[in-house]
DNA sequence: TCAAGAGGTATACAATCGTCGACACGCACA
DNA sequence: TGTGCGTGTCGACGATTGTATACCTCTTGA
């Protein structure tokens, strides 16, 4: 699995990585991956489970860090607090999801590759890795976020969608590390968006009432 | 270039292609290929440039098209009627995507797979196009759509941001018909609450003011 | 008229590929 | 004690690959 993973973040994809190639960067005989895997498909799953509940669990273990520490967003009762909180919270995810990447940047570009590459079996699987950890982000923002009139279908949807723009982020901030901070920015800047205009749509006047000015990042 | 979209429609990336495999499949000898092309990429940047300006030129002219009906977006200076203009603008534009995939299913998706594929030419062309087409996008909003205290630039990010996503609401157009109205409504909300929460972080007060439910979409 | 070149073909070579059958070692368990 | 079984090795097979060299046939333009 390593060697395939090394052999993949160069240039290749993972399906279109030799068998023998593997083997012999591993040092094995090329029979000996039939031991351990029937496909590459099989080789793929397996290291998208070790990483991908590495990453999942990592983005859990972080985004429930501020709740300990006693950082409890409020109920929007008060509107200017709760967005502030709210704008601390959407820079917290973003630096956790970019710090990962660059930490797993092997890792993350092959899985990503994946995404939309040749193998059906891959495409799901990270499919559904997407779409796990916007499920865990909704259940995580509703333990700690009480958006005003935003239901639980609608957060997951934004989960949704901010979980795959993520996507297109993390691979600008691996590919342009000049711009680094200037996409960390345009990256929260987008989540608050999405929420802000969730609340218009609900509350507007929420929002006017607040006084508050959309903050300039 | 057909024997190359065909092979790689089915399973198969571009840069995953053999040569002969494609000569074969195209009734030409193999070193044919060498007369028209000097790499894969070559190839692959030849039809991203055929299909890609027929999309772009696509997009321009079905965009223009209610501008010519007299369809023409207001200032804001009733904002209930702007907005709803807004959510109808977004509709056209949403189907006007999703119409063209189904329509270019194969080329879409090899295209997409490249996006994120080994060819560092063929990445920087796909991000080049989907780049080109978020500016087109906002210089026709600009033209047509006077959103009140939203900057070029902002403009520009937010029509970024949309197409990105929207090629992932592609995908899952393509890939699941049944649920094909239901992923529609998904885009367009997206993208009103975008622009809701873009207007809301620069004149909050007109949302609230305009009295206006957002759609229930 | 004829030379140049674009497009297409045929043959050949060395590599690499996935996979098969057979064999060897070591551990676990009856 | 011995017998599966997981793991790894070896050699070989036919198929396919990219590309090099050489040759053919039109079209074009001076």
């Amino acid at each position: 699995m390593e060697a395939a993973l090394e052999l993949a973040a160069t240039t290749r994809s993972l399906a279109s990585l030799g068998l023998r190639e593997v083997a012999r960067h591993a040092g094995l005989n090329p029979n000996t991956f039939y031991r351990h895997f029937k496909d590459f498909d099989d080789l793929g799953v397996a290291m998208l489970d070790e990483l991908g509940t590495e990453l999942r669990a990592g983005l859990r273990e972080a985004r429930m860090r501020p709740a300990k520490k006693g950082f409890r967003l409020s109920d929007f009762s008060n509107p200017a607090e709760g967005l502030a909180q709210a704008q601390a919270l959407a820079r917290e995810s973003v630096g956790l999801v970019l710090d990962f990447v660059m930490d797993h940047r092997e890792a993350y570009t092959v899985g990503i590759r994946e995404l939309h590459g040749t193998s059906p079996v891959m495409r799901q699987a990270m499919q559904d890795l997407l779409d796990g950890i916007a499920v865990d982000m909704t259940e995580d923002l509703l333990g700690v976020l009480m958006l005003p009139a935003v239901s639980h279908e609608e957060l997951l949807a934004v989960a949704r969608v901010i979980v795959r723009q993520m996507v297109f982020f993390s691979m600008d901030y691996l590919e342009q590390p000049s711009r680094q901070a200037e996409i960390k920015r345009e990256a929260e800047r987008f989540i608050l968006l999405l929420f802000w205009g969730a609340i218009a749509a609900r509350a507007p006047e929420l929002l006017s009432q607040a006084k508050l000015k959309f903050p300039a990042i």
